[in-house]
DNA sequence: ATAGGGTTAG
């Protein structure tokens, strides 16, 4: 008898050690050796088992071993709970979950956490119904699972910081840390402070104190993140990879380069340079303060061991620095190539790099490969991605149909698609969504205003622009913003009416930036006024010293009003200044292969040939009544005669990129050509003739909006 | 109970 006790005792140990180090081969063998022996049959050694399987990821194994359990009671039911849990089974989870005869506390917080993980509140929120109706007694890890569950609503957030209040449940340091976070996560820094605030010295724990660094970086209150880990630090509380990685979001969130190359080095030291989580922070952290990519892939190639985040974080960091897009996608094939599946958020960054890069054949692979992984929760951002994808390919039709079909919007696919429209010059759609939304109740975001303001600027809704420009701080509760000011300054600028936009930008709450600055000089450029474009571009330059864009627009409206010395003066103040514009570029799609040009570059292999093209164009267009607007043309030197400015005018990327492609696309095919800078007028003007002749829909992507050029017209109706 | 990745504008 003692011997048979001292076996199944040993059966016990020897498998909690399997369980905790993953030990699958002694625990299968031992299984086996279980099933075999005369041992009679132990509920409790079943459970384990199942408990093995479980963290081993082996979910039909597990639910075997439940299979062979002679009398399942709550612990077996809730291991299996825990293990279709897991692997995001949910429905079988509740389904197990409705045959316990009497399910406990840990069934009930099993299958809520598991709700939770999936943001699905109101299932999270019917079982903490039932089990209060129950009188089932709870504890910490009930409300801060339902907390979570609810993380996203402040008003159920708030509910049940009361309940938990009330019955004395906050008392538990978890309870406060979640509502800490969530608050922060909901925009409510105040209360966040509050809870953090009212805990006192003596129940802070480390989460406590790391929760709310980052919560001040979210916040973008950098100083404060960084007051508070020095407290920490003088506190004596040890600095683990979670202080580390918080600390490292908040130089991300600010942009704080230098002080993340600080913590870099503090990373080194203690050797959490090489942990995932950290090792991710700091990518991020390289990729976000404009430190390039190559610090972040430096650390990438540290990294022990790098997961499926760790990829995502480099390719985002590809796609967020837009000019690396190729890099991003080529980033996503290396690491299918190391065997990842991508994931919801891999497919985002990559459709997102698709629309950097305007690649309609590259972005509908990607929406191909998307549906067939069968994306878990979470497909409404992929979605949105996709969005706006079709609408920067130039596809509208594509956006607006995958919108409609979408199973589920919210407020990033309203404002992708307000922001698609916009960009098309379709004001209407813009507008009749935006008031659609709010019919809805849906509450606009500062970026839903961005794109109803700018659609107004495209368009010329003077009136409107304003109406929803007044609304936005009393009606819809959202702080006007520098990018709210430029928009409205563009606006007013673009109508004609500059004294209005000057007065905005001189009673601005806040300093105007560049962008303020650069809407204005463009509307004086648009006019001719000259006096208020030297005052625009005076102050331009002393926020963006080194740019060239006040320079050209200065010599080029001088030389538009035939002032030849002053355009000179300009000229050569540039040039002593070291200061070099920036080269227009554009690309066209072909063959799912991206063709660049760059203007008076005559490295592409069938150069000759579109210039020969461009030059039978050019006679066919002239007969048709075009002028070339030698204005245009940026001069170096100032004996350029006027044959060779319509040669540079010729030679501009625009022109370059559709030649290419009405070259050698079949006819009838449509074109889209992208644009880095803003499209030159006399490439406008040129590219109107060109569809007229050629009888192609060319539409062209600047760094501003797009122009669909048919039969001779665009579709911004010359308004830009 | 805390830490790493995402979509939208300009």
């Amino acid at each position: 008898m003692t011997q048979f006790s001292w076996t199944l005792q040993s059966f016990r140990q020897i498998l909690k050690s399997c369980i905790a180090n993953k030990d699958l081969l002694t625990g299968k063998s031992l299984h086996t050796i279980y099933l075999k022996s005369l041992i009679p049959s132990s509920t409790y050694l079943s459970n384990h088992f199942i408990l093995l399987y479980s963290k081993c990821n082996l979910l039909t194994t597990a639910h075997h071993a439940f299979n062979q359990t002679h009398e399942p009671n709550v612990f077996s039911f809730n291991a299996l709970i825990a293990a279709y849990a897991k692997e995001s089974l949910i429905h079988v989870a509740h389904h197990l979950f409705d045959q316990i005869p009497q399910p406990d506390l840990v069934s009930f917080n099993t299958l809520i956490n598991a709700y939770a993980d999936r943001g699905d509140t109101l299932s999270a929120l019917s079982l903490f119904g039932e089990m209060r109706e129950m009188g089932l007694v709870m504890d910490g890890f009930t409300f801060s699972g339902v907390i979570t569950a609810c993380c996203n609503h402040v008003g159920l957030i708030r509910q049940l910081h009361s309940l938990a209040f009330s019955s004395g449940f906050d008392s538990y340091v978890s309870v406060k840390n979640s509502l800490l976070t969530y608050y922060s996560k909901n925009g409510i820094l105040e209360e966040a402070e509050m809870v953090f605030n009212g805990m006192g010295e003596e129940v802070r724990d480390e989460v406590s104190w790391n929760s709310m660094i980052v919560a001040y970086g979210q916040h973008k209150r950098g100083l404060k993140a960084l007051a508070l880990y020095r407290d920490m630090v003088h506190r004596g509380f040890e600095i683990d990879m979670f202080t580390l990685a918080s600390v490292l979001t908040t130089f991300s969130c600010v942009e704080d380069l230098s002080g993340g190359l600080q913590f870099h080095a503090k990373t080194i030291k203690t050797g959490f340079n090489k942990n995932r989580h950290v090792g991710s922070s700091l990518i991020d952290m390289y990729a976000k303060c404009g430190a390039g990519m190559s610090e972040s892939r430096k650390v990438f190639e540290e990294i022990c061991g790098s997961d499926l985040v760790v990829w995502n974080t480099m390719i985002s960091g590809y796609a967020q620095n837009k000019e690396l897009s190729v890099e991003a996608l080529e980033c996503f094939r290396q690491m299918q190539r190391a065997g990842y599946w991508p994931d919801d958020c891999s497919f985002v960054c990559a459709i997102s790099a698709c629309s950097n890069l305007s690649s309609p054949s590259q972005g509908k692979q990607f929406h191909g490969l998307a549906m067939k992984s069968e994306i878990p929760s979470n497909q409404i951002s992929v979605n949105n991605a996709l969005v706006t994808m079709y609408s920067k390919c130039g596809n509208l039709q594509d956006a607006r149909k995958l919108f409609h079909r979408m199973p589920q919007h919210n407020t990033v696919t309203l404002n992708s698609i307000i922001a698609g429209y916009a960009q098309h010059g379709i004001g209407t759609e813009s507008l009749n969504l935006f008031e659609q939304m709010l019919a809805a109740s849906i509450a606009p975001t500062s970026i839903t205003l961005v794109s109803i303001l700018s659609a107004c600027a495209h368009t010329g809704r003077v009136e409107e622009g304003k109406k929803y420009f007044n609304m936005m701080k009393d009606i819809f509760g959202i702080e006007p913003e520098a990018e709210h000011y430029s928009c409205m300054i563009d606006l007013l600028g673009r109508a004609g009416k500059l004294s209005e936009a000057e007065r905005l930008i001189d009673t601005m709450p806040f300093s105007p930036g560049s962008a303020a600055w650069a809407a204005l000089l463009g509307a004086c450029r648009k006019y001719g006024n000259m006096e208020l474009a030297e005052k625009a571009a005076n102050q331009f330059l002393q926020l963006e010293p080194t740019s060239a864009v006040p320079y050209v627009m200065l010599a080029s409206m001088y030389s538009a009003a035939r002032k030849w010395e002053e355009a000179a003066r300009i000229r050569k103040l540039m040039r002593d200044r070291g200061i070099r514009k920036k080269p227009g570029c554009s690309w066209i799609e072909l063959n799912k292969r991206v063709h660049v040009f760059v203007a008076e570059d005559n490295s592409h292999p069938r150069i000759k040939e579109i210039h020969m093209y461009l030059d039978e164009m050019f006679v066919k267009m002239k007969r048709a009544g075009y002028v070339p607007d030698v204005r245009w043309a940026f001069v170096k030197d100032d004996e350029t005669g006027e044959q060779e400015k319509e040669i540079m005018l010729a030679h501009h990327s625009e022109k370059l990129a559709v030649a290419f492609g009405l070259l050698f696309t079949k006819h009838g095919e449509p074109l889209l050509v992208v644009k880095n800078l803003r499209i030159c007028g006399d490439c406008h003007n040129a590219i109107k003739f060109m569809s007229a002749i050629a009888r192609r829909k060319i539409t062209v992507r600047d760094a501003y909006r797009f122009h669909c050029f048919e039969d001779g017209r665009c579709s911004c109706g010359d308004y830009w």
